[in-house]
DNA sequence: GTGATGACGCAGT
DNA sequence: GACTGCGCCATCA
């Protein structure tokens, strides 16, 4: 995927690669900095990610609530809390960020 | 061309 | 406070 309609797809692992080592996002706050309308678009934009550009750190976008929604998108399903937990951050119960509203990073918040 | 589905979130009950 | 239903856009069968 390159040419063609360059989709909010795009923007999404932009997005995504600006997310702070040690720090994690939400789709939810994605959607909401592109204006996408639907945090579902995040999702699916981020499923490509996990398929064909390893060089976006997915792992780091979780639900609003901090759990690992996309873990099963991975390579293996402990990818996702391997990769965060290399990073200092600790999962709980392999599929919840702890402290999830301290490491929780916005783009919006970017901006500032 | 139509129907079902998906790494979610919000509003309403 | 917890649960349910709907919406959003794109891809696959």
């Amino acid at each position: 995927m390159k040419n063609k309609d360059a989709t909010y797809i795009e923007d999404v692992m932009a997005v995504t690669r600006f997310v702070p080592r040690g720090r994690v996002t939400t789709y939810g706050a994605i959607a909401t900095y592109l204006h996408l309308g639907s945090p579902r678009m995040v999702g699916w934009a981020l499923r490509l990610c996990g398929t064909g550009y390893h060089d976006v750190p997915a792992h780091r976008v979780v639900n609003s609530k901090g759990f690992l929604s996309g873990r099963n998108q991975f390579a293996t399903p402990t990818l996702m809390q391997e990769r965060l937990e290399s990073e200092g951050i600790a999962i709980l119960n392999g599929e919840q960020v702890a402290d999830f509203k301290q490491l929780l990073w916005e783009p919006l918040a970017s901006l500032e």
